[in-house]
DNA sequence: CAATATGTAATTGTCGTTGTTACGATTACA
DNA sequence: TGTAATCGTAACAACGACAATTACATATTG
């Protein structure tokens, strides 16, 4: 599986419809205004969108003046929502199959597997104390 | 960029050196017994010790009779140093540019390498809780 | 000298992602 | 009611990264 840019697409639009007060019907952005401040392509957004709305975290309507908003308030949306909206994950790797034969030797695998699940796991967990409101604030006291 | 099985490789092979008690020249693991483990090509694995070896964890001596060993004792190898050996990280993903014109939208993308990185770290820091020794404990005492 | 083994370059095949176009469905508004 | 705007998704090509493989120079043992 290769690398994806779906994360950070995420993150960037919902800070950015935080940023313009989108939490409603009345003010919601287009996939093309999304697109255009990254800058993607607009379905590059839609499906990333589509994925947060599937989510619960924004709702989205098709039509003129339709678009995304936000369904929760930015401070209670934290990013590991946001990676698990997207199916996002550390990418550290698969454990390769682990040879037959050793009794020990096949035991690895999945001693590397728990390995990678944890540290996925200590991600998620790091992440969920950012919020997406975090993401405006002009001082850098996320870290 | 996409996702590299290196870390796995990596963990597998440190641990079966642990396992067959490979710590000195004389025992060395060649490539293709190790590769054996796997199961995948020899190169593959020379490929990632040759990594190891830069990064001191391991040592390896061409010729017959040559192969790998260990440099030092399994419990003291942590998975954040093969991690880094391998020259790994979460692979969340890079945040887009961010279009000029809007200073806080401009912002957007430095919060969420910064929300990245936090998560790499968080990543790391739970890896360096285990070991390779971890790795062949028969017992799920690390998740 | 022959056999074994590493390190690395070059090549190929495969797979995932992005960007793009296209199209049906939905919605606002005149 | 008609037109324009917009979403969701399919289809496609271009691109890039990786695994696997072959090849070879170098190093080590006996």
């Amino acid at each position: 599986m290769s690398d994806s840019q779906k994360f950070p697409v995420a993150a960037h639009a919902l800070a950015y419809l935080a940023h313009k007060g989108a939490t409603a019907p009345e003010h919601a952005i287009s996939s093309a205004e999304l697109a255009a401040s990254m800058p993607t392509n607009p379905v590059v957004v839609r499906r990333v969108t589509a994925m947060l709305a599937r989510a619960g975290l924004i709702d989205t309507r098709a039509g003129a003046g339709g678009g995304a908003w936000l369904k929760l308030p930015p401070s209670e949306i934290g990013l590991d929502r946001v990676l698990r909206a997207v199916h996002g994950c550390t990418h550290l790797g698969v454990p390769p199959p682990g040879a037959a034969g050793c009794p020990v030797g096949e035991r690895i695998p999945e001693a590397v597997s728990a390995a990678i699940s944890a540290a996925d796991q200590a991600a998620a967990t790091r992440l969920s104390t950012i919020t997406v409101a975090d993401l405006l604030s002009t001082d850098p006291e996320k870290l």
